[in-house]
DNA sequence: CATGAATGAGAATTCATTCAT
DNA sequence: GATGAATGAATTCTCATTCAT
């Protein structure tokens, strides 16, 4: 779990208010980066947005990148609690992996537009705060990394110990393929078929591939 | 093929040296995009950095977004123009898939930077230069559904009509993987063992899918 | 004697408090003022420096300015303290002459700093504090005024009356010198030879000068 | 000699063009630091008074600390040049040092304003710059050290070695004083009398001083 | 009396673009 | 065709001061 978040200073010491705040805060943001992109927003467009003023944005913050790192972290944590509630109600095994991708490209769908936007935006961060949202990118690969292995414990899935981080990140990145191409893939499979046919060619992999005859 | 690129209109009448001056354009912007991405570069530093007075060079452009665009566009003709010369030497079928797959990573491994750059800056486009960016796109990913289809057709590959597109977009996107997670990736695989792997998860589907049980 | 000392208004009734709030105040800013100066010192600097909130601090000030003022007045008032406390101990004529300058020298050595500070940010203040500032100040002048006119009386001093006036000047200038030029002056004096040497000069026009050739 | 003015890069290559808009600068900001301070004086109002944009003026500076360095050394140099165009027609001994005397403090008066805005804000300079400027205080002292060096040479002058130096920057500030204690001198001298008084106290000491006796 | 969150006018600086030479 | 000085709107960020609690 992320263990060390980059603290963002705040000028305000009331806890609960710096929270609230910085909801606001990352609410307007979100919308205005969706839309506009981070570069082309201005400080004054977020704090109307969010309801505050300037002066008061800054009391909660020490520059626009800063709304970024909050955004860019509201979004990752955002992605984590929903697929970890998502995957709460799923088994375990092959059926578990089948339920957690389903789960996983329909969070992605969900949160579409937020995903692109990490994608898009997260070189624009400060070296340190891209470290950060990098590795929570990571944790959340994490999770299907030890589902596929459960699934390899309990004998449902049939994968070489060495595939299992690649497979992943496949898993990760075809989901978040879904947004990232949605302009080509909407005109052809509806959410449900792209589901289908990506599932059958990762748990292809995951049931043929058999520990004599590792792809070394 | 490309029938109607985005025409930047230029002051200048003499053709070949638009061409030549637009060369330097790209090469000097390429880079410094790469380095500071889009928005944190600015013109005087590209007309520096490609041998140009400011003055000149707004004689072969409208606005920073026509660079943008242009570099691009070049590396998406770049990314082209590679992959068919690989493919040129390659064979069909399974056979010939194999080897695609092959030289499209590779292609992405020695274009990292730049595959990475499109990915990112791509919506700092105007909208018409974005849709034809995208169109750019989607071309490539007809190169392998062409492959896939020529497979099909000689029986090498046993896939379903269906899933043509979709495969190609896999290709894609699992070549452009390894440059955007790359700072995991490269940690655990070389581009020769990742090559292997996903070939494999590619070619199984590939080979297994039959038309009477297709995947709906 | 300052008859009337700019009153800053306060907010709080109390005597007492508003006495010691002030204290802490000058404390505070004294320093700071002294490292960054009065225009890069921000009003929670000084605050936070004093113990106080923002908040409490404007009760017992209107402006910003008011905290120069209140630092300038505190150390006009301690250096008249301090030179009266030393020429107390002094004699007078010739002898008393030499002493007071030596202390006088002495008090600008240990309020180097703070001195400095009056050089430099007296015309910060608004028109009508800075006027009062001048006036402490030339009410110090006074001080070596009539130790010269003491020393003339009892004929241990030959000065010309038209001169007392700017030989109180000069002394006070000699002694101010030893803070704002010291980053030369130290690098070939000590306190101790630069008193003697610069004594010396001054005594000696005020043993020299006769009634009969005065400089007109 | 200063060998090494800190150089204040600009965008504008052509150095004619240079030389004459920070001559404009200088002129406009001279003034305003002057009447408002360098601090109260704002970026905007500097360009307006030189004829310039902001962005224009940009071109010339990096920022606005930059403009306060060139003020500074505008009138040292101003400071310098005077002083040795004055002592140019000055000759030597005695003599000699009483018209540097007198040309000084006629400089000093001439150049009040600018001599009073060195001494309010030169410590706002950043450090570098700063030091820079103190040298080129110190190389105007040098400037009265060698009048009083040739004196004792040409035995006109009795001071030591030792006092030679002190008693330059004696002349220094008590000619700097007729601008930073005007407000008090002025109500009770001419600058002639002042000269003649002032002069009195120094060329009596340069001339009762002896080897032998001293001041240690 | 004390607090500290809120405010917004105002500050410095940047940079894409133009246009006279 | 080439140049680079000029422009000023736009942007980020600061900070003295106020006022409700």
């Amino acid at each position: 779990m992320s263990r060390n978040p980059k603290r963002i200073p705040s000028m305000v010491k009331n806890r609960q208010l710096v929270e609230k705040r910085r909801g606001q805060m990352i609410r307007g943001a979100c919308d205005l980066f969706v839309r506009k992109g981070f570069h082309k927003t201005t400080t004054r467009e977020i704090a109307r947005e969010c309801g505050l003023s300037i002066g008061t944005m800054y009391e909660y913050i020490q520059s626009k990148e800063d709304v970024l790192y909050l955004v860019c972290d509201y979004i990752h944590s955002e992605l984590e609690k929903r697929l970890k509630n998502a995957l709460a109600e799923t088994g375990t095994g092959r059926e578990g992996l089948t339920k957690a991708i389903a789960q996983h490209f329909k969070v992605m769908e969900e949160m579409s537009d937020y995903v692109l936007l990490i994608y898009q935006e997260t070189k624009s961060l400060p070296k340190e705060a891209m470290s950060y949202v990098l590795k929570k990118e990571e944790e959340i690969t994490f999770l299907f990394e030890e589902i596929l292995r459960r699934g390899i414990q309990d004998g449902t899935l049939t994968l070489t110990p060495s595939s299992v981080k690649l497979m992943a990140h496949n898993i990760m990145v075809l989901g978040q393929m879904w947004t990232f191409r949605r302009w080509a893939l909407k005109q052809h499979y509806t959410l449900e078929e792209y589901t289908r046919r990506q599932t059958a060619l990762l748990l292809d992999k995951c049931t043929h591939e058999e520990q004599g005859r590792e792809v070394q």
